[in-house]
DNA sequence: ACCTGAACACCGTTCAAGT
DNA sequence: ACCTGAACACCGTTCAAGT
């Protein structure tokens, strides 16, 4: 949908792992010497997303990156959405082999606890790294090889907790969507700092100084003070940090409470 | 940031809020007929993304909309971005009254899971109310009066669990981060059901065939369809409702616990 | 004080044409 | 089979000019 403004008279298809033409391109294999093929493309993808962002790419650019004119990209690709849902995969490739992490058929000695940090820390890690990944995650159906083994893995732990089946998809929701959320800012927060040419300290000064000159609001603000000074951390990264854990457990308690209250 | 790639030689201020010329003109007090205000376009804004989707919106739609030319839109507001800034705001106005909700100073004698599920669900309508906002508001500093008021509402309840402060930030990320992770795909999802021209239950039906239908996963489908079934509720909007409870008594009582464990 | 028209530097995408 | 150039219908924003 990010791009798809101007795509109103295309079919519409719901996403690209769906009737993809997938002309994927054998690497370089005849006539012209561009050495084009669909897996380069997505990894310049990648890198030009993470470097400018998601406003500032273009196919153009993309393009110009890859030394070859805007147009040839679209025989590789059928729509900068397209293309754009292939990069989000490809990152969500990243995290380290959640199709390690066994169910519960298999006796597994590891705790679902730390299964599920696991999987967590990951997630959060590729949306911190990628700050375009949480717009285009919000966006696209998800349904990528990659995406899906992510989810899989993350069903097959919260088999293990114990949860009736019918509270399995309200806790993957207490779960990765607070991890989305927190990644989302977190990673956006990281971005806004780097494109201001400043530490994120610095930025987190800034902005603090900034809430304060606000008008209207210096009545409320004692409490605020005293949560932020108590937060704990003495830089931003480690604010992040410990918030990050500390929600987490507070997320598996609750889960844990859930299933002695059904037992 | 969303529209920031073409104003590259800009100061970048970061917000709206911050530093705003605020024309925010009477209402048609002199010459010319066009009755134009901010509170007017800010209005058609949200009028407009909420019928078109972010995507879909510019300014040249918008005036198009207020019966004007583009640039006249400029007069009020600076840049795109600060318009969508102020229609975020606003619509984080439609929050019945975070305010009305008391501190520990003031005895108050709701409980403060109650106090807190009120927020929650109310983040939860506007997020899906308008499905634009997710995107926005995890792009921009969040620092409108609107917001403020309700993270300030947020802060007041959670002091009153007896948290101690420095978990408290973990607390109410647990909370809102998930509240927003499952709006954003809740909202998306009815938003992609209206543009297909389809009832949220069949565009529902047809991604899961989508799904099925995908290469390489049948193979770890069968559990899916299991926790699928066994989610409850006969409608797709059951369904959310359920998770989306569920999900938030599991932290609520993660809180609990939390809370238990420190006293 | 408010609004407009023309212009600039961009977009995604189509299409006919090249090799 | 792969790549290009020109073109279409858009963007956000600036600037000089109108009333």
């Amino acid at each position: 949908m990010v791009a798809a403004e101007r795509a109103k008279r295309r079919p519409a298809r719901a996403s690209v792992w769906l009737e993809d033409k997938a002309r994927r391109g054998g690497a370089a294999r005849g006539g012209q010497p561009s050495g084009l093929d669909r897996d380069r493309i997505i990894s310049a993808a990648v890198t030009l997303l993470d470097a400018e962002g998601l406003p500032r790419f273009s196919m153009r650019r993309l393009a110009a990156e890859l030394n070859v004119t805007a147009m040839s990209v679209y025989w590789y690709v059928d729509t900068k959405d397209d293309l754009l849902e292939l990069a989000l995969d490809a990152v969500f490739g990243e995290m380290r082999a959640p199709a390690g992490i066994p169910g519960d058929d298999e006796e597994s000695p590891e705790d679902w606890r730390d299964q599920l940090r696991e999987l967590a820390v990951d997630y959060r890690a590729v949306l911190v790294r990628h700050p375009w990944v949480s717009p285009l995650a919000g966006t696209f159906l998800n349904i990528g090889p990659n995406y899906l083994e992510f989810s899989f893995a993350v069903q097959r732990v919260i088999r293990r907790t114990g949860l009736p089946l019918s509270e399995q998809t309200a806790a993957i929701s207490a779960v990765f969507q607070f991890v989305y959320g927190f990644g989302t800012i977190e990673g956006h927060f990281i971005e806004r700092s780097a494109m201001a040419g400043v530490t994120a300290d610095e930025y987190f000064g800034e902005a603090m100084a900034a809430v304060m000159q606000a008008p209207q609001i210096s009545h409320v603000l004692e409490h605020s003070k005293g949560i932020m000074e108590a937060r704990g951390g003495d830089t931003v990264t480690e604010m992040f940090e410990r918030d990050f854990s500390t929600a987490l457990e507070i997320v598996i308690s609750g889960i844990e409470a859930r299933v002695a209250r059904v037992e």
